[in-house]
DNA sequence: CTAATTATTTAGCTTTAGCTAGAATTTAAT
DNA sequence: ATTAAATTCTAGCTAAAGCTAAATAATTAG
């Protein structure tokens, strides 16, 4: 069973929206996700359904099945390994490789996965902090938590970002605030959500309630 | 002015047979070489010729335009960093990776290419021993020419293979005829046309013409 | 110089993946 | 319980890229 390209992409969008194959997802959701139309969606919906990676029922949700799972995750895994790849190797900054990922991920051969994976060490994790499926497709996810969940004095280790849009990961660039970097929490200002945060004990960063929702933190 | 991943497969073959631009193809060849019916090459070319990367009349030939020879040079160079990316990095054998660079030569991305161009040292030949194009378009060819059309004990050193499918290359591999191999040939058989070699001063090896015919040697 | 053969193109059909416009269904609000 | 609003789906169109069958042009042979 090999999905085209189109497919490929609904599919990951899919698995993404229902959070990892949990909740089901709308078809308006799928389209803005997409940027595509509504129409254009529903049509898609009643081909995977088809093929039987997603089940489908007519203006009710629908469930992604396991093998949609495991194909969503397979490109998934790919996606990932690319973005290692081109920020280790190529030396791409991280707000750089999405959209080149974007394509490579659909790149079909198996020997050329294996090799890249091996080639780069066996990742664990993306250059976002996201976690790489293995090659049976599972996931080894570690409990994280929106920087904007945290409480006063609490601190951790930022692990990964929601957002990997380019204009927010160059935000972070610029703060300091990169995966990897040891913060504590040192206010919460309860009128805007708004939180200030120390970083590697050095440098004191205030962040909005939206950029604080968009980093996710490995408490410690 | 981009192509589609259809456009760059057809112009790349009618660069390569029209000998880099040299004479005219014809639809028919066209079509052999890229696998598909002629009623289908024909309708290409008009898309082409309206795109002008060809210059189109029909039941005549067609003549590549400069605009086209650049855009057939892009693609080709692409082809070829991937190959060498895949051999040198991911350790793929000369004859696994022709299926894959087809895939990759049609990721979009200048940076990507610079910078896949520049982690390779700026290799100035493919794992076939093709010249890659700058990224002006400029080849820099070496004068070579068919072990087939060698002399008795002239002698030289295997430079490129004309034929890259994998079922040729394992037989050089298998018979120890390598890329940058130096060779002397020892005799030529004129009723069928196979020679007899020597390599790298040890190894004696006979070949039918078929196969020399297909190993590209630099004279010494 | 015709006539047969070969090469090439055109016409019309298919699939994939989009779109718009409008119909159908579900959900929310009186 | 109706009605209104929002969501989702269907119908019908387009473009790319392929196909087969048939028409047409060019080439070759007698
Ligand atoms: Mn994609
Ligand atoms: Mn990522
Ligand atoms: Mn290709
Ligand atoms: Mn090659």
């Amino acid at each position: 069973m090999e999905l085209t390209t189109a497919e490929e992409n609904y599919l990951k969008a899919i698995y993404h929206l229902s959070e990892e194959g949990q909740k089901s997802v709308s078809t308006n959701d799928i389209a803005s996700a997409i940027q595509t139309k509504p129409a254009s969606v529903s049509d898609m919906l009643r081909k995977l359904g088809e093929k039987e990676v997603i089940q489908y029922r007519k203006y009710y949700g629908l469930q992604i099945t396991p093998l949609g799972m495991r194909l969503a995750l397979q490109t998934i895994r790919k996606h990932r390994l690319w973005e290692v790849f081109l920020v280790d190797k190529l030396h791409f900054a991280w707000d750089e490789v999405h959209e080149v990922a974007e394509q490579l991920e659909h790149i079909q051969s198996t020997l050329l996965v294996e090799r890249l994976d091996a080639y780069l060490n066996y990742p664990k994790f993306d250059p976002h902090g996201d976690p790489i499926p293995d090659e049976f497709g599972d996931v080894r996810s570690r409990p994280r938590i929106a920087l904007q969940e945290m409480g006063i004095d609490q601190s951790g280790q930022i692990v990964a970002v929601k957002d990997s849009s380019p204009a927010f990961l160059r935000y972070l660039d610029k703060v300091g605030a990169y995966i990897g970097a040891r913060i504590k929490v040192l206010d919460k200002v309860e009128f805007d959500g708004s939180v200030e945060i120390l970083v590697d004990q050095k440098k004191t960063i205030f962040m909005s309630k939206d950029v604080a929702n968009n980093i996710l933190i490995l408490t410690s």
